[in-house]
DNA sequence: TAGCTGACGCAAA
DNA sequence: ATTTGCGCCAGCT
């Protein structure tokens, strides 16, 4: 439970800049690779900086939608060298 | 304690 | 290629 949430909030913060992992990825990460929805939960739940959910994108490499809109959140990533040319599928690791 | 919700994922139509 | 439906898990109320 709480040791998930943990386990997911340091995956998610241990994403090199540039880089997106989906829900499912960390879901795996954290120990559970089922609960890519449970992630996806806890990261609208969180509000830490420390934890960048801005890159956790759905494993189809679209943006899945963010705590404070996805467009700001698309921009985000297209700063950081992630390009979501609308629909690409980026994924990488 | 039990139930509902959801920033997902995958399979089928 | 898209759209629809179902499944799954943890967190929150």
């Amino acid at each position: 439970m709480r040791d998930f949430k943990q386990s997911v909030l340091a995956v998610v913060a241990k994403i090199p800049k540039g880089h997106v992992l989906s829900y499912k990825e960390i879901a795996k990460r954290a120990g559970n690779s089922g609960a890519a929805r449970a992630v996806g939960n806890i990261m609208k739940q969180n509000r830490n900086p420390k934890v960048p959910c801005h890159r956790v994108i759905h494993s189809d490499g679209r943006i899945g939608g963010f705590n404070r809109g996805k467009e700001f959140k698309a921009v985000l990533l297209r700063e950081e060298g992630v390009k979501l040319s609308h629909r690409l599928k980026v994924l990488r690791s």
